[in-house]
DNA sequence: TTGCCTGCAAAATGTTTGCAGACAC
DNA sequence: GTGTCTGCAAACATTTTGCAGGCAA
């Protein structure tokens, strides 16, 4: 089925870039179509998770997060703010997953590459506190 | 504060090798002392989290576990039975840190290496059935 | 027409917290 | 002695689910 609450919910996290939690996909869905629920919202993102269409991200004790952009990237989440950065490492891509080809000790199919730290935006908010 | 409570779990923790979830640490704690509460549990491990001691794993959809090793190590997720082992790839933990030192973008001090798939586990088990 | 989908509200899950008493330092 | 800790239970936040009606194919 492609209602058009999913393909509401798919554009609205397309159009981000950021990479919302369930709610606040709610809270902008909610502006074009007022009597949708959260139940609906969550039901349909993890329908596209499940289908690959759409990524989840975690962090110990935070919500989930949701990437529309499935192709090779990481992820650079800020310990200030709590953002969360899309970071093209092309060639680190690359090799981890040569590395992982040659593992004999589990059937590796996929990875995850995090990094953790300060933001731009907050690097500056604390440089000019100083 | 250095407590029976505390040092009870973290003992238990650093017995296990295994990526245990609180309630799975509460479990194994509550055999030596059996009026320990699961908020007990909670509080200690996000204390130990906090100090660096020990480390909080995540994955989408699935509840908090926690690591007693803190030396530079990788995860791999088993997507089957959704167990955790460690990886050790002193290589390419080595390569990650020295990309990580060249990033303009942000300030970037820790970093994490994930992988999924079948464990060995489960794939001796798939091959049975065969 | 049929089966998956929705909105709503309630339930389930995982984690945190307020309190009064207890223990570590 | 005093400040942090504990057990307990209640609260909390996030996510899932049951249901009756609705929409897509």
């Amino acid at each position: 089925m492609n209602t058009k609450q999913r393909k509401i919910i798919l554009a609205e996290l397309q159009a981000l870039r950021t990479h919302p939690t369930a709610d606040e996909v709610f809270a902008r869905v909610r502006k074009t179509m007022p009597k949708i629920s959260l139940g609906t919202v969550y039901r349909n993102l993890n329908k596209l998770a499940d289908a690959g269409i759409i990524l989840k991200l975690a962090q110990p004790g935070e919500q989930q997060h949701f990437d529309a952009f499935t192709d090779d990237h990481s992820h650079f989440f800020c310990n200030k703010c709590h953002k969360i950065y899309d970071l093209h490492l092309p060639e680190m891509m690359y090799n981890v997953s040569q590395a992982v080809k040659t593992n004999k000790q589990h059937k590796i199919s996929t990875f995850k590459l995090q990094f953790y730290g300060v933001c731009k935006q907050c690097k500056q908010k604390e440089n000019n506190n100083d």
